[in-house]
DNA sequence: GATAGTAACTATGATAATCATAGTGACAAG
DNA sequence: CTTGTCACTATGATTATCATAGTTACTATC
């Protein structure tokens, strides 16, 4: 590519975020990150991509505030990524990239009848299905409050990519 | 870049969705095709992109099914962009990126006092604000049931760049 | 105490996507 | 019959991405 226009100080609030989350590989990292993966191995080999693309990607997601560099070790340094509350409120966003592809992107039968990624709301027990509002008590939906179970296909394909 | 990692057959629902959406072209045009444009030259105009890549990425989306090319005068035969169902669908996804944006990306004072973008609920006409829920009626918000409104700066934004 | 890990990166070169700019085809209007 | 509009396609320079290999700083094993 070449210096691509740079949308950082448009008004558009969609713009902005385009900015930010218009690109594959922010988007698997937040993932992961969502996921609870916070080393830098970990999210690299469980996201296919190169060392030097998430290298790069974490360095921007820190300028951004969107994520930290944490040390969780000091004999040999060793850093992790946590997200900020910046971060954190991104969980809308993957949620309902999420929802939209559990509704479309599947051809029939492929996950095997089920969504690939169950949610189940942590208060009441209820699987949400692709819900912002829990089906079950009627309550708003956010990051903390839904417990994600993948089903037995993805859980087999993560297993795969981290061994 | 290089040829991509595909990831239109992992079964994790955010890298299926990513693979679509993880693109700034794609998001800046479903952007301005839920905001009404749908000529190839008003959106080449509005997001900036060059004519190759709106191109591109409309060719995509049709194959996808999230936009239909639908001829609306036949003289000099001309066509418009127009969301389909599962078009529509990724509302959602653009509102939460909306929604973030408003809440992180703008420094003190920028708009101006209020948000970017000024959204109500058609039915009672409160301002949502960035709620996926009507703070005045407590109704489920979706496409169709907000009317977006730019404020000044927004609107003399997409002015100067439509001139 | 030399070899083999482990974790978090950086370096290198080939490939391909993006941008800027210009051009094309079909028609309408002046 | 020249200019204008709309929806594109063509071309060449630039640069991001991928794959692979290497680096640094330790710890654990033989």
């Amino acid at each position: 590519m070449p210096k691509r226009a740079d949308l950082s100080d448009t008004f558009c609030p969609v713009g902005r975020s385009a900015e930010l989350l218009g690109d594959r590989a922010v988007l698997l990292i937040l993932r992961d990150l969502f996921f609870g993966r916070r080393r830098f191995e970990a999210i690299a080999a469980n996201t296919g991509l190169g060392p030097q693309l998430v290298s790069a990607r974490l360095k921007l997601l820190e300028k951004e505030g969107v994520v930290e560099r944490h040390a969780y070790q000091a004999k040999p340094l060793r850093h992790e990524y946590r997200l900020t509350d910046k971060g954190k409120d991104l969980f809308d966003v993957l949620y309902a990239m999420r929802g939209w592809a559990e509704r479309w992107a599947y051809r029939d039968g492929e996950t095997g009848g089920g969504p690939a990624m169950r949610y189940l709301h942590r208060a009441c027990g209820t699987d949400v299905g692709t819900a912002t509002i829990c089906p079950g008590c009627g309550a708003l939906l956010g990051y903390g409050d839904l417990k994600g179970e993948p089903s037995p296909a993805l859980k087999a394909e993560q297993a795969a990519r981290a061994g």
